[in-house]
Parts: structure tokens; C-alpha cells; sequence
DNA sequence: GGTGTACTATACAGATCGGTCTAGTTCCAG
DNA sequence: CTGGAACTAGACCGATCTGTATAGTACACC
């Protein structure tokens, strides 16, 4: 067992193995990392990777749907007690600002991943299930908002969110999120 | 010589190679796509492309730096005769829209290719160098335009333009390019 | 005609890929 | 005590990867 793997201890391997995946897939991208690297990194025997999850694919599709669920977590999180549609809209971006600030933010895992797949891939469903459940929540915010094109508000503070986490991939600081911030504030009534 | 490759007919070995590279790199990714895919849709022979460029590394540049002169070339083209520093701003979203209708639109080459590289690959380099050329051209915009704080302006417009670039990506569509120029059109002054 | 350059075709090397298989260990439940 | 589930270690498979080496072709220039 790796020394990385110690960190893992106590998990079962599926969840070893997800947590794996989630470092170095979103690091170095889904064809870069090999099944090798994984199974080193979470301390776990190969033949354990294809009875929990029976192909590379698979286990590529258990990362994503991990990501999405664990960004609808956060989000939903950080805004439920916010007091009005104004504030939960900022405070996506906020989300956002927090994640970046942290080390080893890399931008959105699902845009990342899109990136390496080819057009009839199962990773391009899980791109489009996150994203229509990110502009689903925008949109209703919008409408909450009082905007008076909402739909429009919507695709633009979609457009904002890539955005930042765009520049904060390719430029490692988390100074995008704040302008897109700006921005949004702006757009946003009330 | 396969049939692909007849397109190239007139050109030469390492034009040819470039052409391929540039289809089937931006397309599916660098890690996906092999030697062998790149020579065949070339219709070039493997000791060719290492004569010509020595690595696949090297071959990847070439196509990053062919995409960001590029990339240059058609956004001065677009902006240059344009009357005012905010017709030259929203210019360049139209340049990308228009490149984002066409069909086989992706998103930025460059996202996609940091997206699938480790920290210190060469490819770091050029997509710095094109993100800075970019954000030098909107600062001297956003200062042309005469912007309160021409600084944040041009950085909320890089934003609003890697945003476009990605919705593009994964929508497939060149909708947010609009959304992303109309907020253009609310945040330059004029 | 002869020489060099640019190129082709193809076999090959060594590594790594995803995935399978066998054999053995640990450990809990009946 | 026994059986089964969960897991490990590692050999192995065929395919594919980047890159090299060999041998030969087409053509321009002197």
C-alpha cells in the first residue's frame, strides 16, 4: 500500500477507489491516468477495481456523478438560509470563490472531462445532468429575482460561472470568481 | 494515402501533419489521438512527422501555436477597421460567435488541451502566452474605451469570453456567445 | 548523369494500456 | 467449524502507444 493510500485507511475500496479517481482524474485528466495509478494511489488490488465497477468507463462515470452531486451538495448548502434570490445567486458565485481559493482548484471537472471524449461518450450525459440542473436553479433564482428577462439572466450568469472557473484553471488564482461576482451584481436586480 | 488525406493533396509533409493535428487534437483530445491517426488522416509517412517535428510533444506545440496566431490573426482582421474601442470590444465576441456557429465548434483549444496535461508541460506555456496576448488586447480596449477601471473591465471581459467559449463547448451552441456580448454591450461605456 | 533532399512504406522495439485470471488471505455469519 | 463474501498480489493477455531503424522512391539542382 502506497503512502498515499494511508489516507484512505478506513474506507471500503469503492470508496478508496472514488476518492482516487477524484484526485487524480480531475488532476491530470481522464486519458492521462492510468488504472495502474489509481489502484496504486487507492491501495487497492485491481481485481477489487473491476468487481466494484467492471471497466475504466464505469468507474470514469461513478468520478462524474460523485462531482455533480458533491457540487449540488455545496451549493444547495451554502445558500438554502440565504434570505433572498439576489443573495443565493451571489452566493454561487461565492461557492465558487471558496472552492478556488483552495489549492489545487483546477475548473469544472465536467468541462475538463468533455475536453478528452470523444462526441458519443456516456461522460457527455453526465456534462449535460449537471448543467441543466445548474441553469434549472439559475433560472428559477432569476425568476425569484424579479428580473425581467429571466431566461436571458439565467444563460448569462451561466455564462459568468464557466467563466470563472474557466480563468481560474488557466490562471490559478481565484480573482476571476470576484469578477464574475462583480458582474453578476450588477445583472442582477434589487 | 487514405481519403481524408486527399484533402491536403498540394501541401507539404509538415503542413499536412499540422492539418491533421489540427482536426483530431482540438476534436477528441491530445491523449486520445495517436501517431498513427494523425499520419493516416495526414496521408504522410510516420518517419515524416519525426523528421519534421522530433515528438508528439513537439507536434502539439506546433498545433497550439498555430491555433493562438490563429486565433490572433482573425480577431485583429475583425476588430481593426472598426470605429471605437467598444465596437473593437464587442467585435471580438462576434468574431467568436461566428466561429462558435460553425459546426465542429469545441470551445477554446487551449482549455481543452490544459485540461488533459500535467503542471509542467510546455503546453502551460503557450496557453499562457495567448491568455496574456488576450487580456493585453481588452485592457488596451477597456483603457481606449474610457472604462473607470479599464483594469477590472478587461478582466470581467475575459471572463464573460472564456465563459461564452465554454458554454459553446458543452451546449453546443453559439447562443451564449450573444448572452455573453449583451452583457458586454451593459458593462463597456458608450 | 550524379548527388542530395524530401519523402514513403513497413517492420520493429520497449513500454504501457485496459482487462482477465488464478490463487490465496481475512473475516464475519450461520 | 464451515462457507461465502470481500479483498489482495501478481502473472498474464492482446492491443496500442511513442519512437526508431531500414530500405527504397521521386525529383530538383549542378
Amino acid at each position: 500500500m502506497s503512502e498515499q493510500a494511508a489516507v484512505y485507511e478506513h474506507l471500503s475500496a469503492r470508496a478508496r477507489l472514488l476518492a482516487a479517481a477524484n484526485e487524480l482524474f480531475y488532476e491530470e485528466g481522464l486519458n492521462t491516468v492510468g488504472i495502474d495509478r489509481i489502484i496504486e494511489r487507492a491501495g487497492v488490488a485491481k481485481a477489487s477495481l473491476y468487481n466494484t465497477f467492471g471497466s475504466k468507463d464505469a468507474l470514469v462515470h461513478a468520478y462524474l456523478v460523485g462531482r455533480h452531486e458533491a457540487r449540488r451538495a455545496r451549493i444547495i448548502a451554502r445558500i438554502e438560509a440565504l434570505p433572498s434570490a439576489r443573495a443565493r445567486i451571489l452566493g454561487i458565485f461565492d461557492e465558487m470563490e471558496q472552492r478556488a481559493s483552495e489549492p489545487g482548484f483546477k475548473g469544472c471537472a465536467f468541462v475538463r472531462a468533455s475536453a478528452e471524449t470523444r462526441e458519443g461518450s456516456c461522460v457527455k450525459a453526465v456534462c449535460e445532468e449537471t448543467r441543466a440542473w445548474l441553469l434549472d436553479l439559475l433560472r428559477s433564482l432569476a425568476k425569484d429575482s424579479g428580473a425581467s428577462d429571466p431566461e436571458a439572466l439565467a444563460r448569462q450568469l451561466m455564462v459568468l460561472y464557466d467563466g470563472a472557473a474557466v480563468a481560474g484553471q488557466m490562471d490559478g488564482d481565484a480573482n476571476a470568481t470576484r469578477m464574475a461576482r462583480a458582474v453578476a451584481e450588477q445583472l442582477v436586480p434589487g
